[in-house]
DNA sequence: GCCAACGTTGGC
DNA sequence: GCCAACGTTGGC
């Protein structure tokens, strides 16, 4: 069981509209870089705890839960002519991208990148170190345990 | 919209 | 295989 952190851009795709999904379950398309894709190819399986991030967006941060709900499967959009995210190297044959399955699972109060970098236990998260902007992070247990027990602690005292 | 940081491309 | 030029990301 491994944890990781996702961007998404609100615009684009919401926890909200995860949410909506059928199933609450999107395929993660559009990962054009080969850091990233390598952690959905090498190190994702079924069941693994996502951070759900909103970014490039008025006040980005950790929007919601996931869970990563397949293995890895090539990218459908890197065939696709029409496209943004066409690939003309990529083939059937030889696929170049891949994406994996990400099901919502709660939606959380926003948590800012702004509050997340005065939070000691989270000085090492990759998300947070200078110059980083991959798409995809993994993200360590002990992170994992301090982000979602302050989400679940603040969801109580809200009830 | 700016720009720092990083990734990719392609000539050599 | 180097590296300059260019493109992208994403916070601010």
């Amino acid at each position: 069981m491994r944890y990781w952190l996702m961007k998404s851009e609100p615009d684009e795709i919401s926890i909200d509209d995860v949410l909506a999904a059928p199933k609450q379950t999107i395929p993660w398309f559009g990962v054009r870089n080969y850091q990233a894709r390598n952690f959905m190819r090498d190190g994702m399986q079924p069941g693994d705890g996502v951070l759900f991030y909103h970014s490039s967006c008025a006040v980005p941060g950790v929007a919601g839960l996931a869970e990563v709900a397949s293995t890895p499967y090539p990218d459908d959009s890197q065939f696709e002519q029409d496209s943004k995210y066409f690939d003309a190297k990529a083939t059937r044959e030889q696929p170049r991208w891949v994406c994996v399955d990400v099901r919502a699972t709660a939606k959380t109060r926003l948590l800012p990148l702004s509050e997340m970098r005065t939070m000691p236990a989270l000085e090492e998260m990759v998300l947070l170190q200078k110059g980083s902007r991959l798409s995809i992070t993994p993200v360590t247990a002990a992170q994992w345990k301090t982000i979602t027990g302050l989400l679940k602690a603040d969801a109580k005292k809200a009830r």
